[in-house]
DNA sequence: GTGGTCTAGACCACC
DNA sequence: GTGGTCTAGACCACG
């Protein structure tokens, strides 16, 4: 049975969520392949099933998957609109943890070392 | 009277908090100066006493203030380790954005030009 | 094969019905012609019968079609009657539609406008 | 106690949200004026405070109420956008009813009838 | 079997 | 007091 490693600041709909998206963007979870069954996932993660349903609505509410009644939910097929998306936001909290590191009196040079090191990685 | 600029995201305690370690750390609330009492700035603000104490409480937890029974509450006198200790935790943001963007395909080129654009801003 | 072209939005044994109604009212599927039996069309279109079975019994019901028992099921013929009660049910969705327009501060030449633009389309 | 007058047609919490949506648009709830608690109207509306949350959830989706946590629900204030957003989705629906009409073989002159209709209602 | 809605009742943080 | 999350268990339409 496969854990939830919640950190607890969410919710855990949300956690779940967040997690499912992150497997679609990195393409470990196929365009429209079929996800478990919200029971299923319920049982295997020993969450109720409303919580999973909470999570799976998220999910479609953000266009990561889709859902179709009486056969089951599925990932979209449109992912690189969601990438997109994805990106841009990050980006934006990007500029602000810069202009806070530069308020603080953190130099251009440090930030690029952080960058550079992550890159290489 | 000053007013709050909610940003609605977070608990209200939580905002007047960041906004005052702000002020703090922008130099523009000297060292060893006392704030406002709870009761007097719950007062300019509108807002429940309890949520003061609470953001005070917060900032005591994270040392930006420190508080003398009876007397009332003051700015820290130690502002270096504050910026240090809040710039490594903004750096270790900084380093999750980071490799979410690569994840998600973003050249490290692009990410030095976002950087640079808030610098020369 | 021919393919559904599912919106998703209605339930498949609903599009299905829609699109057949539809076929007939554009004069495409002939009266009292015979449509394809049950089991043809639930493997031609790769679906459950029960789910064909649902859109007939759909159709019978708004008399778009009729079944002999043991023969099969065939188009309605009386088609202009269905075409009229098509018209006023569409007619009443308008003035909804026109009304909640009206509602929401748009004029009455904006709404021509577009019912010329379908018109010369 | 006022009740639902439910279409049955949508689930409970949509109606309900279609409604507040329908009173906000309409200018009979004005802007940042203070919702009912989702107890409250659960007790008022005879229905579980479920509900009226999922309820409430879909409205600050939507953009037509904002929750602050511990101190209630509140009408938006930028309901201009909102009415925009209203307007283009109706209009989209507009084409459609006029182009199934004109398929069914409506005039145009009978559609600008109905239109002139309502009005002058 | 599937997703989705609803109820009943508990718990939490926040104000 | 408030909104929000979660559990437990029931019911429905759909395929």
């Amino acid at each position: 049975m496969r854990s939830l490693n919640l950190t607890g600041k969410l919710p855990i709909y949300m956690e779940l969520a967040d997690k499912i998206e992150e497997l679609v963007l990195d393409g470990i979870l196929e365009q429209n392949s079929q996800l478990e069954s919200v029971r299923e996932l319920a049982n295997e993660l020993a969450v109720n099933p409303n919580t999973i349903q909470k999570a799976y609505s998220e999910l479609e509410r953000r266009g990561v998957i889709y859902s179709l009644n009486g056969k089951g939910s599925f990932i979209s097929g449109n992912i690189e609109k969601l990438r997109d998306s994805k990106t841009a936001v990050i980006s934006g909290k990007l500029e602000k943890i810069v202009f806070s590191l530069k308020k603080l009196g953190v130099s251009k040079e440090k930030i690029l070392t952080v960058v550079d090191a992550v890159y290489c990685k």
